[in-house]
DNA sequence: ACAGCATTAAACAAGG
DNA sequence: CCCTTGTTTAATGCTG
């Protein structure tokens, strides 16, 4: 993706490491193992080569890295295809979001979901799916169902109220098992033209977390345009 | 159980 | 000498 991002496509490992630390803001404060593994998987995948710079390119050491003509359009079909698969998915506006409770990073495979709130903005959401639970549908504001289409020329700002779930739901929803591992999970639910997020109760949701998942927002933006050049059609 | 693959850690060499 | 880059090997975990 970093590659393929770059305006000549091809890098140099260290633009490829900036590229990850500005697209996936975990990586700002993740131990260097990963750009070991990235210069690992650089050497031995075959779907990576690299050359030597020319003279003009002399400031930084190192090689440019691209992605091999050959093995370029089934790594774009996959990448296209993978996203495709989460775009498809029902549920996808139930997919949690999982933040780490110390650093509040994103997950490194995230999937996308248009928000309406306030102030319009995108948030990423993981594409991990642990179970989801269900809502009863009585209830007047959330719903498990395929979401609603926004209607295109309906806009308002709403003030969000915090809403508790009842006791009897409470109860249906099975013990996340993540639930002790550090992890926080989120649900978003869409009913007309509102989405709702919904918290644990002791979840406690900071500027700093709304603005790192502002960010993932940008990470999306510079993943679209990769699938864009990938075909398209999502 | 097994193979294949991805991830991670580590050692090492080469070069700036 | 230090750091970065690049290669290679090994261990581990996940998945079909």
């Amino acid at each position: 993706m970093a590659i393929e991002d770059s305006l000549d496509k091809r890098l140099p490992v260290k633009g490829i490491y900036e590229w990850i630390v500005k697209s996936f803001p975990y990586y700002r404060a993740a131990p260097g193992g990963w750009r070991n593994s990235v210069r690992h998987n650089l050497s031995l995948n075959k779907s990576f080569r690299r050359i030597h710079r020319e003279k003009g390119q002399s400031v930084g050491k190192g090689s440019l890295w691209y992605v091999c003509p050959e093995y370029r359009p089934a790594l774009l079909e996959v990448l296209r295809k993978s996203h495709y698969c989460h775009k498809t998915n029902n549920n996808l506006y139930n997919k949690p979001l999982l933040l780490e409770g110390g650093d509040l990073g994103a997950a490194m495979e995230c999937d996308t979901v248009e928000i309406s709130d306030s102030l319009s903005q995108t948030l990423l959401l993981s594409s991990l799916s642990p179970p989801t639970p269900t809502l009863p549908s009585e209830h007047p504001t959330l719903s498990s169902d395929p979401p609603c289409p926004l209607p295109p020329d309906h806009e308002e700002l709403v003030t969000m109220e915090a809403v508790e779930l009842q006791e009897e739901i409470a109860e249906e929803v099975e013990k996340d098992p993540l639930a002790d591992s550090g992890y926080i999970e989120f649900h978003y639910y869409q009913y007309h033209q509102y989405q709702y997020l919904v918290l644990p109760g002791e979840t406690e949701l900071d500027l700093e977390t709304v603005e790192i998942l502002q960010l993932d927002a940008e990470a999306q933006e510079a993943a679209g345009s990769l699938l864009d050049l990938a075909g398209g059609g999502h």
